[in-house]
DNA sequence: AACTCGGGGCA
DNA sequence: TGCCCAGAGTT
């Protein structure tokens, strides 16, 4: 496990890479975000944006989602993957929200996550993107990379990643942090093609200088 | 902890 | 055409 100073070193390191490091989702207000969110699940947030794009055009309101037939919002977010329990879970998380909490978007964490199709990421993203609360939106990009450089054990569950983080990073950091690591797990410590031989954090990452000794190996076998 | 739910983008 | 993308809910 590295250590806060070293954590701090990376994350400064990737702010370095990723200067303009931010949540891509399109979104006008909290309850757009919200929807974003939900339906970028499995999902690339650039086809969450093509087809946002139209559906913020039509649908404005909570109410606006629950007024048309479930088939014809189906039909309306069609080319994400799971469209079809994507759909019953906005209709009913729109409903929810006109019900229980006056139409608007709650801005606690553990009631956003009663939400159907909101779990602990969607609930943290919300919460830190739209309300400016301190989160650490724990996706596959920042597991793999918290995992990669040792800012927690291979063995962390999801929770137990995002705890450590919490542990070793200021909170006021938190949400340019979970930015940062998305933006540098996307695009240079990618999940099958690592960027290793020209990564800044080569020497501090564990795993990195095993690829490295490892590919080392195999082109000298080669010959 | 393992499984299921999927269409779009790209090679 | 087949692989890659990348969470929530359930058992």
């Amino acid at each position: 496990m590295l250590t806060k100073q070293q954590i701090r070193y990376c994350l400064d390191k990737m702010g370095e890479m990723f200067p303009n490091a931010h949540c891509e989702l399109v979104h006008r207000n909290p309850f757009e975000l919200l929807i974003a969110v939900v339906l970028s699940a499995q999902c690339t947030d650039a086809l969450v944006n093509k087809v946002t794009k139209r559906l913020f055009e039509k649908y404005k309101t909570p109410e606006d989602y629950v007024a048309v037939p479930l088939e014809e919002l189906q039909q309306d977010i069609r080319s994400i993957g799971l469209y079809r329990n994507k759909a019953k879970n906005i209709q009913k998380l729109c409903a929810m929200l006109i019900e229980k909490y006056n139409g608007e978007v709650p801005k606690d964490r553990d009631e956003l996550m009663k939400l159907p199709g909101v779990g602990r990421k969607t609930a943290n993203v919300v919460v830190s993107v739209a309300f400016g609360i301190p989160a650490i939106a724990v996706d596959t990009h920042v597991e793999r990379v918290s995992k990669r450089l040792g800012f927690c054990r291979w063995s962390d569950s999801v929770l137990e990643v995002e705890k450590t983080l919490m542990k070793k990073i200021p909170k006021e950091e938190w949400s340019i942090t979970h930015h940062r690591m998305i933006f540098f797990g996307r695009y240079h410590c990618k999940a099958q093609s690592p960027q290793c031989h020209v990564c800044p954090l080569l020497d501090l990452c564990r795993e990195g200088k095993k690829r490295m000794r490892k590919r080392d190996e195999n082109s000298a076998g080669a010959k």
